[in-house]
DNA sequence: TCTGCTCTTGACCATTTGATCAAGAATTAT
DNA sequence: ATAATTCTTGATCAAATGGTCAAGAGCAGA
């Protein structure tokens, strides 16, 4: 009878269940207040779950935060990865752009959890920035670099491009509350896509043909 | 003998000298970790003083924060306003935009003080963002819309374009622990800005001339 | 020097909060 | 059915933290 202390390592219906509670309430909190500004007792509280059965899925709040993130980061890369080198560049630019404002609109809060825990230096996500993520935007602003080469788009850095991609589309998520006061919370999100879409594809066109 | 137990209106040199340290320590503490995550006694011991006697200065922790937040907000909408509706259109966003990258540059902490604020819903500085700076951003974006109307910029959507330009430049304080990940630390502003103005900019000549 | 004000801090307090524990309820396996 | 395991929670703890207080040190003006 070995590991009979152990936790199993299969989720049962309600662990299943009730982890997902967890991390969904845990989404609204974490990208509501922050890390430190979460608590526990509302994360359980919004799980319609006592403290102590939450710190039974999860043992330390840290957990949760990290469970979290491991989760949006996943996400978070599959609509660069999707850049086809074959493709016609501003077909495929065109397509990431609008899946990033897509992903802002739907997932405002992954993306400030996101943001949040960049704009704090990343301790918990350090290895996945250096790793995975350099990695794949390397790869791509190669695929860039190649269609600038071949005369498809006008000379641009291929990274500053993709920050820029980054920047504006995320901004719309991450900074909502300040798009809302000036626009005055119309949220008229299709304007801001087409709007996005021109500003930063226009440039790109190369000079000849 | 009326006001005897009020605070001194004026400061004295103690005062001036002991509030510089503390909201210099102050900036250095809640850009790092946000309002909830810094602590009193961080910023205490930062500013080399006692914490009594710090809140002897500041009554509440929350006061520290809005005082530096009013401090920043003055700086942040200088550059904007500056923008010179007689000038050329391209000279005055390149300046807009160097001038931008330039105080990412020199002071991300404020940067990401101010991002972390709007992040988490912006509950101290609603009245400004609904204020002076709905009000300046709104005649600046007359002012944009003047150059297109004029045929001197591309046909662009001026609130947009101004939250692209925000988003960029200020994506290379907030996020430049990411951005470090990826480019490798090398610390090339030079590089970034002229790839940002290129990115910005290339688009919005005007079809004719 | 003396008086009154400003400045400084060690000690302390109340609350919040992450985490533990023991004990019982519910579920599952045999 | 019943034994074993999983699930649930009230009560509780220790540490962290924002803020207070009283008492003394330093400083300026008479």
């Amino acid at each position: 009878m070995p590991q009979s202390k152990t936790k199993p390592l299969v989720n049962t219906r309600i662990q299943a269940r009730n982890k997902e509670l967890i991390l969904n309430a845990a989404l609204d909190v974490f990208s509501a207040s922050g890390f430190r500004g979460a608590t526990v007792d509302q994360i359980a509280a919004k799980a319609d779950m006592s403290k102590p059965n939450l710190l039974y899925y999860f043992r330390r709040k840290e957990d949760i935060y990290v469970a979290l993130l491991e989760h949006t980061l996943t996400d978070w890369l599959k609509p660069l990865a999707e850049m086809n080198p074959a493709g016609d560049p501003f077909a495929e630019l065109a397509r990431y752009i609008t899946a990033k404002m897509d992903m802002s609109d739907a997932n405002p809060k992954a993306s400030r959890l996101f943001a949040n825990e960049i704009l704090h230096g990343a301790p918990m996500i350090e290895k996945f920035l250096k790793g995975p993520l350099k990695q794949l935007v390397t790869e791509k602003a190669h695929v860039i670099q190649s269609w600038v080469t071949a005369g498809k788009l006008a000379p641009v850095d291929p990274f500053h491009l993709i920050f820029a991609i980054w920047a504006v589309t995320q901004h719309y998520a991450d900074f909502s509350v300040q798009v809302d006061a000036i626009l005055g919370r119309q949220e008229n999100m299709k304007a801001a896509q087409k709007a996005v879409l021109e500003i930063l594809l226009r440039g790109l066109k190369p000079a000849t043909g």
